[in-house]
RNA sequence: GAGUCUGUAGCUCAGCCGGAUAGAGCAACGGCCUUCUAAGCCGUGGGUCGGGGGUUCGAAUCCCUUCAGGCUCGCCA
């Protein structure tokens, strides 16, 4: 189905083109001033410039051309060459209808890859292993999941990848402290403890900042036992399993109750058998050479406002290191997937990493020309103070805590308003699952990615304005409403898809056509949130949704409506509502409880 | 020092490839539940869009400059 902006777009492109003018600035949008009108192009000003004519004349002459269009109930030219523009009703309620009979609300996917639908890696775990997830990997997997959806609504086959961090320095501070400890058995409580005291005994400073000679040691150590373990020493490999098997089913577990999910649970470890090859031939085409010891690639390119220090694909100790399992993680990709695009999302800091090992990725041709390659950095959460998030106590925050933290206060919350017996314990604690998981997530989403954000739990739990349980809340009671009138029907219900929405439910209130016209942009908000990889956007517009439906919902009476044409026409309205905030906050990676 | 990002209401944030009177939410204040879920709706107050220049008929938005803050800057990830 075409995009309304495109619809509009062309009608207005044609309009210019019949008043003689450049069709090129006849582009229509979303009128910033709504209580005029709801649509507007502003394109006769720009025009009037580059011909060196009166704003006004133009605009009048394209509003001459568009008086017998049946797309717009209303052009009109205002000073100084503005056309202001309503949608028909007519033409918004035929639009509606044929979105609500469309299974995927009349968007169109992406364009298919010789005959295939596109191929996209979406990175996005951050995990380490032996590290619990922390609040710090929060935004990488609810960002990451979005994405992922996101790109899949479009009609792209998304491969998420959670890219274990499993080969690296701290495997060998576990194995050494192990060592220390004379202990070879461990489970996972022992490990949660164990990292964090080997971390902290490799970083021990003295008063000035220095690090210890104990430290030094320890540390001199730790390398050598990663780099045993990465040339596949059997009691260091030994070890590595046993942390693996602990720290994945404990991964798996916490991504669970964040609905994250990935098709691959690879890592660093698995793509050694590349690195030795992947090398050699950079060697051999001089891409890479020896400088200082370690081998690198020079990245600068013409164009740059700073000179890039060169990659380092090879330690000189021989060891590999972020990069150079990145670019082998992206060779095998290549070998098993033969993706179109990859699409990184990480914490900003890494972006200076990611522009690195992208252009070695270009330069040693281990990707296509035609394959995109972008990095998604989010920004840090932060506490109420402003600073990196941290528990009071000045640790850092388990996930796992604050997902339960939040749980707490959305079941607190529910018992403030519904007794026992409108909802019983065991469904409050359900609902206050999925109502705390939205507030986490949209709480999250609802900001830029690439920016730093406060996370205020307080805020988040507040449930008012522009929250996760807000939206929850309007669909349910949409819901609600939906189910009431199934069991008013003889038959006992209805198909929720295909209603066609009559004119006089988009014509009938204020609110009942704001609500129509941002149903109308789905496709389009849907499209531009894929094609900036902002998830935000779709939080915005939902929560214009349910603005507009809640208004709607306050001053209309909608089962008790005698007129039955009338009740069907906003039950259809209320039904394609439900679908379009159902199909994006599922895209934003949580789902709507039956009741709240 | 260089690069980069950020600065919008008391607080948290939208808006940023130029448009009309800069928008929300929270907090404050005032209304609205015998009627479809009040986690809601309606209203009031609150702003020199960090400062200064420039381009333009028109700037929060583009350019320059300046201030403040964050982050990054070859062998961690």
């Amino acid at each position: 189905m075409r995009k309304l902006a495109d619809i509009l777009n062309e009608k207005m492109e044609q309009a210019f083109e019949r008043a003689g003018l450049d069709a090129s600035y006849g582009r229509v949008n979303i009128s910033n001033r709504p209580d005029l009108c709801e649509y507007q192009c502003n394109g006769a000003m720009g025009l009037a410039k580059a011909m060196h004519r009166k704003p006004i004349e133009l605009a009048q002459a394209v509003v001459e051309e568009l008086k017998s269009e049946p797309v717009f109930s209303k052009a009109e030219a205002v000073m100084p060459g503005f056309i202001n523009l309503d949608l028909s009703p007519e033409f918004a309620a035929e639009y509606l209808s044929d979105m609500s009979r469309e299974e995927g609300l009349g968007l169109e996917p992406v364009e298919k890859k010789e005959g295939r639908e596109p191929i996209i890696i979406v990175d996005y775990g951050g995990a380490n292993v032996a590290k619990p997830l922390h609040v710090g990997h929060l935004r990488s997997a609810v960002i990451g999941e979005s994405i992922k959806r996101l790109g899949a609504r479009m009609g792209n086959r998304m491969i998420g990848d959670v890219h274990l961090g499993d080969w690296g320095l701290q495997m060998g501070l576990i194995i050494e402290e192990l060592k220390d400890r004379g202990q070879t058995e461990f489970d996972l409580s022992d490990l949660e403890e164990i990292y964090p005291a080997a971390s902290a005994k490799s970083k021990e400073a003295d008063k000035d900042g220095k690090l210890t000679e104990r430290a030094l040691e320890f540390k001199e150590r730790a390398l050598e036992a990663t780099k045993r373990l990465q040339s596949g020493d059997p009691e260091c490999m030994e070890i590595w399993k046993r942390i693996m098997e602990l720290s994945v089913a404990d991964l798996k577990k916490n991504y669970d109750s964040l609905d994250v999910s990935f098709e691959l649970w690879k890592g660093e470890s698995d793509v050694q058998k590349y690195i030795p090859d992947m090398l050699k031939d950079m060697e051999e085409r001089h891409i890479a050479y020896e400088s200082q010891g370690a081998l690198v690639v020079d990245i600068s390119e013409p164009g740059d406002t700073k000179e890039l220090p060169p990659c380092i694909v090879r330690k000189s100790d021989g060891a590999s290191l972020y990069a150079t399992t990145d670019l082998a993680t992206m060779v095998e990709r290549e070998l098993l997937y033969k993706p179109d695009a990859y699409i990184y999302i990480a914490d900003q800091r890494q972006s200076l990493h990611y522009t690195s090992f992208f252009r070695v990725a270009r330069k040693a041709g281990i990707v296509r020309e035609d394959e995109s390659l972008r990095f998604l950095g989010f920004g840090t959460m932060n506490g109420k103070d402003g600073k990196p998030f941290k528990t009071r106590e000045g640790g850092v925050l388990r996930l796992s805590v604050l997902v339960k933290e939040i749980e707490d206060r959305v079941y607190e919350r529910i018992r403030e308003s519904r007794s026992e017996e409108e909802i019983s314990e065991g469904e409050a604690r359900e609902i206050a699952k999925v109502v705390g998981l939205a507030a986490l997530k949209y709480g999250d989403l609802s900001n830029q990615a690439s920016k730093d954000y406060i996370f205020d739990i307080d805020r988040f739990t507040g449930f008012e304005g522009n929250t996760g349980p807000y939206i929850l809340y309007s669909i349910v009671r949409i819901s609600s409403i939906l189910k009431k009138y199934a069991d008013s029907l003889p038959e006992g219900g209805f198909e929720e898809k295909g209603l066609s929405v009559p004119e006089s439910a988009v014509d009938c209130s204020k609110s009942t056509k704001e609500l129509a016209l941002l149903l109308g942009r789905y496709s389009e908000t849907i499209e531009l949130s894929w094609r900036e990889l902002a998830p935000h956007k779709i939080c915005q517009y939902i929560y214009e949704i349910s603005n507009a439906f809640n208004s709607f919902y306050h001053d209309t009476k909608i089962l008790s409506e005698e007129d039955g044409e009338k009740k069907a026409g906003y039950i259809a309205l209320l039904a394609l509502t439900k679908r379009v905030l159902t199909d994006c906050i599922h895209i934003l990676g949580f789902e709507a409880p039956e009741k709240m």
